[in-house]
This record gives structure tokens, sequence and C-alpha cells, in this order.
RNA sequence: GGGAGCAUAGCUCAGCCGGUUCAGAGCAUCUGCCUUACAAGCAGAGGGUCACAGGUUCGAAUCCUGUUGCUCCCA
């Protein structure tokens, strides 16, 4: 039957995917093996697929892969989180497209709808995980909000509380205006805007010509104000102690203060004070007990404490303020300022610092043995270099804002009497019972009925934290099977991007619930940017629809072509031609099987010995080869490791070891370079198989004719012993090829015709007598001669320290030859003295170590020879 | 403002304890080849003061200090 001669994955990539899925390769129960999990970190449900996430999945297909092959029980878990405000606003957005508003919902009615597009759009990621060949044990599949993950989240919210680590308390937190809710510190992200300072002059009470000017970015707030604050030691304003100041147009007598907070370089020197507006003025406000006015609404809007502009919204009020300042006169200046302004990771709107009453956790008690596993490596990170960072985090950590505002998620567990005090329980009936213990009694005796539960739910990373350990209900069920078996989980691949938000926590609670880290090794990928450098984004439309690439160039190509490039906590630059190098890849290893299986066997023929020889050498290689890549892997270095498979199949083994052992055109091959070959070939595709599955199953099957077997299931292969002294004599004829095949294009001579090769020396002393039948068959010569005197009309070459000799029908240029040859004796005769300075050197010889003292020695002896060969030849063709 | 990291070929990077695996790889470029597995291929070639300035050393891309430029994190 005849075989494209490209590879052509479709197809085969959909068979192999449903061969696994149908046999149950993929799943994983505990057994006596050792055990080898990783936990996914869950995808949104909102999301699609893209490039970041094929990118991790890649990374932790190959983890996987790599683990079953090498004996382990490997379990990869799968699963999505239900991204409170991302999901709630898609849903409250196609709500809205239907005519429907959210306010007009019950919490059932809206959580009936944010259910059902979670059940439509909520599995998308995970079956495009499957077209790029995910080998996730589907069966365990989880989401964050199903029935185990939501009870975990609960008890843990109640157990927490219980131990005192979660509290109610009013707090300074980032308002999302848009989304209606709080978020934490960690999802506000600050980008540098220009914007303006404005200079407002306030009139000091009580004297209608005196003023004082502050400088602000938020007019808006003015209403807010509640004091003036200068430095202490400022002597422009030191006059106006125990002064009262007027806020512009609305005229309320605010106090001065002071206190060296305030940097006297900036604008004025003088400083307004909002307190609800601004984290530093609220604590300010603390510390003054100044006056808090919240002059906002939680929609941005200004709300009636404002006085003025009621109902407005805050960035509107900004000019229509600046405006009637001016009116007023008090507008002294506007100037450009550039600034940093925080955004709401998920919403893009600009954060409103606002006293609210919320739920936190505390977080230094949790941290300090988080930090102090990851210290002494018992967590390591891969690059190390993200333990500054996390350190950095931990030492300085702030208690988590975990309640939000919305509907979409685990309701807080929290119910409040009439009387304002609250209980925390599971349920309704266990609260009105912790309700009934509190003292004081409350009165009148309270009811079911009367008790409110929280109305708000949890921050998402609240069921994140507990993954690794929900996965398997280990919170429920502290000593299941599944538990006590995958956990502690082996790796994590993920994002540095998200090492507060998630790693640092997921240690904490795994420190926490299981006395134990949750995971041994973090990979910290890279972002997937543009060629430009730019982060892909769908607003800049710079990424490419991944589907589309796999559909184009194959899952297998594309996963070599996104790791190919991308070296652990490096930004990777995406370029289509990476994804090409990896299809032509393919398409390599595609035609190394053709051409083996093209070959016909003859029993009869004895095995001649440059395939002997040349199977001896492969073996070398490929065992030292495994060695490499082994050590690869265990430091996480999976480009690398790519990188040296790569080279391995290409070079080694298709563009020296095929051509080797390669039967003349239309000629058998012997039965034991035959067997050989295909063993290689076989534990060639096993060690590809985790970076490209699929066309390694397709082959697999090829070589074998069998039908149920899988390579998923085959072991890695192992490391036998290696011949140095082969390796190194195929150094010498890998050189004297290039060498000759260099001539041969100097001189135009055809690959076709015959050419024959003198090599001054012994043949007892050659230095790669072993290959003198391959080296024949890779030049295509007529003869290999050994003889110690130079024939006439040729061309010498030398490699190493050996000279050699190609004998030309057609004249030599003599002229060419000698200055060739004299470029290169100058060479020599440079590197030769460099060789000596150092010998020369006392200092050196005596400081050296003697390794390096010897290698300088071997060096000036082989220098030494090559100017021997050189002067030899030169003066030969001056005769 | 505080902290971390980076700077090596046109691009992306590798170069661990200072010494021929020391200036490397892949891609890109250029020149030949449709040679019977593969033009998604084969053969060959060019290309770098290792950011800058000092210092340590017999010896520095590698260690130290400073300068410049870039990136990231935190406030």
């Amino acid at each position: 039957m005849e075989i494209a001669s490209k590879y052509d994955p479709s197809g085969v990539e959909e068979k192999w995917y449903a061969f696994w899925m149908e046999n149950h390769m993929f799943r994983s129960v505990p057994d006596d093996r050792e055990p080898y999990c990783i936990v996914i970190p869950p995808p949104n449900v909102t999301g699609v697929l893209h490039m970041g996430h094929m990118l991790n999945n890649t990374i932790q297909d190959i983890l996987v892969r790599r683990a079953r092959m090498l004996g382990k029980n490997a379990c990869w878990v799968p699963g999505t989180d239900h991204a409170s405000i991302a999901t709630e606003a898609k849903v409250v957005a196609k709500l809205r497209e239907q005519g429907i508003d959210k306010s007009s919902l019950s919490r059932e009615e809206f959580l009936q709808y944010a259910w059902e597009w979670k059940e439509k759009h909520g599995g998308i990621i995970l079956e495009q995980l499957k077209k790029l060949g995910a080998s996730c044990d589907w069966e365990r599949t989880c989401f964050t909000m199903d029935e185990a993950r939501y009870e975990s989240v609960i008890d843990v919210f109640i157990d927490l509380y219980q131990k005192g680590f979660i509290y109610r308390g009013a707090r300074m937190i980032n308002w999302d205006p848009k989304a209606l809710t709080a978020v934490s510190d960690e999802e506000v992200i600050y980008k540098e805007v220009q914007s303006k300072l404005y200079f407002v002059k306030y009139r000091v009470e009580g004297n209608q010509d005196e003023w004082i000017t502050i400088a602000t970015t938020r007019p808006e707030t003015i209403l807010g104000d509640t004091a003036i604050c200068v430095h202490p030691e400022d002597e422009r304003y030191r006059h106006l102690k125990g002064k009262k100041i007027l806020v512009p147009l609305i005229n309320r007598p605010v106090p001065m203060i002071f206190d060296e907070y305030v940097d006297r370089e900036f604008g004025t020197g003088a400083l307004k004070v909002t307190p609800a507006h601004d984290i530093t003025d609220y604590n300010l406000g603390l510390k003054y007990n100044l006056e808090v006015i919240d002059t906002f609404n939680p929609d941005g809007t200004l709300s009636e404490a404002a006085q003025l502009y009621i109902g407005e919204n805050r960035f509107k009020v900004r000019n229509r303020i600046v405006k009637d300042l001016d009116a007023a006169g008090q507008l002294v200046r506007i100037e450009n300022y550039t600034n940093k302004v925080g955004y709401s990771e998920r919403t893009d709107e600009v954060i409103e610092p606002r006293i609210s009453v919320q739920w936190f956790m505390k977080m230094k008690e949790l941290a300090q043995p988080a930090l102090e596993v990851v210290e002494n490596d018992t967590v390591q990170f891969y690059p190390a270099k993200y333990k500054n960072m996390y350190r950095h985090w931990m030492e300085n950590v702030n208690d988590w804002c975990i309640s939000r505002q919305l509907l979409w998620g685990q309701r807080i567990p929290a119910w409040y009497l009439p009387d304002g005090r609250f209980v925390v329980a599971k349920t309704r009936e266990e609260a009105l019972r912790k309700a009934e213990s509190l003292t004081p009694k409350a009165q009148p005796p309270v009811t079911q009925d009367e008790l409110k539960q929280d109305e708000d739910v949890m921050d998402t990373w609240f069921s994140s934290w507990l993954w690794p350990i929900s996965v398997f209900d280990g919170i429920r069920k502290p000593d299941n099977q599944d538990i006590n078996y995958y956990y502690p989980t082996v790796d994590l691949v993920t994002a540095p991007e998200i090492i507060f938000f998630w790693v640092a926590r997921m240690i904490m609670a795994g420190l926490l619930y299981r006395k134990e880290v949750p995971f041994r090794n973090v990979y910290f990928t890279g972002i997937v940017r543009d060629k430009q450098g730019r982060k892909m984004s769908k607003s800049l439309g710079n990424s490419p629809e991944p589907i589309e690439l796999i559909r184009k160039y194959g899952a297998d190509a594309v996963r070599m072509g996104m790791l190919l490039c991308s070296p652990a906590g490096n930004d990777l630059l995406y370029d289509d031609n990476l994804i090409e190098q990896g299809r032509n890849f393919c398409n390599k290893v595609w035609n190394a099987m053709r051409l083996v299986r093209g070959w016909t066997v003859d029993a009869d023929l004895d095995q001649p010995k440059s395939g002997q020889v040349s199977v001896e050498w492969f073996d070398s290689v490929l065992n030292k080869a495994l060695i490499d890549i082994n050590e690869q892997f265990s430091k996480y270095r999976l480009s690398e490791a790519l990188r040296d498979v790569y080279k391995l199949v290409w070079d080694d083994f298709c563009a020296w070891y095929l051509e080797m052992v390669k039967p003349a055109y239309q000629q058998p091959i012997d039965s034991k370079t035959y067997d050989a070959t295909l063993g290689f070939f076989e534990k060639l595709i096993r060690l590809m198989h985790p970076f490209m599955p699929f066309l390694t199953e397709e082959i697999f099957h090829v070589l074998h004719n069998s039908g149920k077997e899988s390579i998923m299931l085959a072991s890695m292969p192992q490391a036998g012993l290696i011949n140095e002294s082969l390796i190194g004599e195929f150094q010498f004829v890998s050189e004297l090829v290039m060498s000759v095949r260099t001539v041969r294009s100097g001189k135009n001579i055809p690959v076709k015709e015959q050419i024959s090769v003198f090599i001054r020396s012994d043949k007892n002393k050659s230095p790669a007598g072993n290959f003198d039948d391959v080296i024949v068959k890779l030049c295509n010569l007529g003869g290999l001669q050994y003889s110690s005197d130079k024939p006439a009309d040729s061309v010498s070459f030398i490699v190493g320290t050996t000279e050699c000799f190609i004998p030309l029908s057609q004249n030599v240029n003599h002229e060419e030859e000698l200055i060739k040859l004299q470029e290169e004796l100058k060479y020599q005769q440079g590197f030769l003295i460099t060789v000596m300075k150092k010998l020369d050197n006392a200092n050196f010889v005596n400081n050296a170590s003697p390794k390096v003292v010897d290698a300088e020695k071997k060096k000036k002896a082989d220098a030494e020879a090559r100017i021997d060969v050189l002067n030899g030849q030169i003066r030969s063709i001056k005769e």
C-alpha cells in the first residue's frame, strides 16, 4: 500500500483519541503503584481555549503521559471553576438581551438561569482540551460548585470562622462599581494613566481673603472632604493651626491636621483628606478621628451625602465640579499628571475604594508555614526565581477579603438575628440553635424565619484554594481512599500571575487541612505573546484561534511548536513558524517510517560490517540521549528535553543512522539490521510520545499491525550501556564525511560520482577503523585507502590531527590550496601562541588545576601536530 | 516610592562551580540541489567588542561595583 509522503493528522487524531477513551486508558484508580497526580488549574466556565491554555495543558499532558510510561499510576484530574464575577456578568448580559432585569429575579430564579448557562457553556474548554490530546481522567471531572465542592467550601468557612481565622469587619475595600461587588487586593490591576492634577483653593474660615491651595487628581471626591492635612514642619502652613477650612461649593468647615505622611514636595504640600474614598485618607481619618462621609452610591454615582450632583456618575461629576470650581474662582490651575489607577481585573472598571462591611480571612498566621515549605524546598518552584516574589508577598500579606456581593457562588453561611448579631452555621436549623444559645438571649426569642442569611457569596478563589483536596472530596471525607492515595499531588503547572491568588493559598489550605503541602513542584509557564511581544488578547485580535491551528497543523505540531520555544517561566513569542517547525518534524518522523516500512528483509543476508557498527553506534547515542533527556526532565526543562529529542531523531537517527544502514535502491536489508532499526524506531516513538501522542500512536500501530495495544501504556525506554569510544570514533567519521561533502560541493562533484579518499595513517592506527564501510557508503567512495603518502593531484583536509586527501581527475588549483593552507596555518600558529602564553606563565601552571593544565598541554600537542601537517602539505605543494 | 529579574548572532534563547563542548543552538538569511523516505526535504555558507565603564584574577560572557536600557511584582 502506498503511504502518502506528507503526514496528514486529520482523522488520525480523532481516531486515536476515541480509541483511548473507549478503552478507558486515561482512567486512574488507586492501586499499589506509585501515584503521579496533577490537578488541572480549573479553567473558567466562561472561557474558550486560548493560547495560554494550550501551552499550559500541553505541559501537563507531557508530564502525565511520561509518568504513565514510567510505570506510575498517573492521574490528571480535570475540572472547571465557577468564576463568580465573570459568569454572573455573562448571565446578566444574556438576561438583559432577553429583556430580563437581574433585580426582578429572586436569588433562586437567577441561579437557575446561571446553572443553565453553565450547563450550556461550561464544558467548552474541556472539550477543546480533548482535541489537544489531553489525557485527563474525565470520569473525575469536577466543578467548583458541584455538590461535593460546594459543601467543602461551606464546611471550611464554618471551620475557619470557629477557629477565629474568618471575621466580619468594616474596612476599606476595593469596590467594583460595575460588578457591584468588593474584590480582593489581588484582583486590582494598577495601570498607568494620563490624568490631570487639579489645584483647588479652599477658603480659610473666618477670613474672606485667606486661602489654602491643595492638589488632587479626584476633584469629584471634594464633597467628601473632612480635613486638610499638611506636614507639621511645613513653614508655609504653620499659621493655620487650629483654623477651619471651608470645603468648596458646600462650605463645610473641616479641621486642619498635621501629619508627617504628607509629602511637602508634592503639589502644594497640602492634602485634602477624604476618608471614605481613599485608603491612606481612611487611615488618617482613623488616626485623627475624622468624620467619614461616603459621597458615592455603590454604582459609582454620587449619593445624597454629597449634597450636589446627586445620582450622577463619578467621572461626569469630575468634569462638572471642575467647571463649577472654576466659575467660583477656586480652580487655580490644571497640570498634566501620570498616575496609577486601579482597575477591576474582571470588569476593567476603575476601582473605587470604599468602606464596607465584609468578611475577611486572617492571613499572617497561615502565611508563615506556607512560606517555610517554599523556603526549605518542600515545594519547589521552577524557575526558582519566583521564590523571591513569593517570599515578598508572604511577608507582607494582608487579610483576604472573601465576600462578594454576587449571587453565583457559595453563599456565606452566616445568619443575622433581628438585633443585628449573627451566627455562622451550615443550616437554618443549626443557626437557630446557635442563635438561641447566644448570651444575652435575643429578646423576644428569635424564630427560624427571622434569621436572615447573609446575601453575599464567597470569592471564587475560596473554592480554588481547596482544589487539590476537594477534587478528592478530602474536606468532607478526610480519610477516603482517593485523597490518601493521590494527595499530595506531584506537579502543578500554572501561570506566575496567580502565584498569590492561587498557589500560595493552596499551600496554606493544604498545610491547614492535610498537614501536608498540596504538590511538590510548581512549574510556572510563561505568557504567550505575539511576535511583537504584546500579550495576546481578544481586544487586540492578535491571538490565533487554537482549534483552528490544530485543524490546520495537527495537535502534535501545535504541542511541539508551543513547547519548543518556551523555557520554564519565560514568555514565548508566538509565531506560526514554531507550529510549522512542529509540523515539519512530524512529517520527518512520518517519512522515516515510510522508509523503514518500505524495506524488504532477506533473511539469508548476512549483516554487513557497516550495519553492525552503525547499530552499535546508534545504540550508544540513544542511551546517552536518554540519560540527558531524563536529566532535563528532572530539572523541568521540558523545552530542552524536546530539543534533545528533536536532535536525536532528526540528526542522529534520520540524517546519520538511517543513511548508514539504508540498503541500496530496491535492495533488501539483512534481518539483524532491520530488527535493530525497528527496535530503535520503537524506542524513539515511545520517547516522543508524551510530546506528540497522536503521530506516535499511529506509527506504533503501523509498525506493530496490532489492534488493542497502545503506545501510551508502553514503557519509557531505559538507558543501557554506552560505548564512548565508538561515539568518539564517530566524531571523526562525521567530520570526515562533512569535509568530503564540502569538497564535493566546492568542486562541483555530483553525489553520484564516485571518488576516493586517502587517509594519511597506518590502517591499524586509524582513528575510526570500525567505520570504514560506513565512510565508503556515506561518501559514495570508490575506495578508501590508508597511506603514508600523499597522492598526486589531490585536495587535502585535516580531520582532528589526521590528514586526508581526495585525488581529483580535474586539475587541482595549487594557488587556491596554498592560500587555504596558509590561512589555516596562521590560525593554528596564533592559537598555539595563546596556549603557550598560558603554559609559560608560572602563575598559571601553579595555580590552575592539573586538569586544566593537562587540557592546555593537549591543546598544545594537537596544535603542533596540525602545524606539522600543514607545513608538510605546504611544502609538498611548493615542490 | 519599595523589591526582583533581564541585557549574548536579524529573532528567540542556551551557556552550572571563572580555563576548547567558549563564543553555541533553533529559527530566519544567502548559495547550490526536484539525489528513489521526506522541497514540510538535502548539502553548504555568512553573521556577535557576549549593553556600557571600572575592578578582582595568571585568566572574565561567566565573579564584584557603578552606569544605562528593558521587564515583572508590590504599594
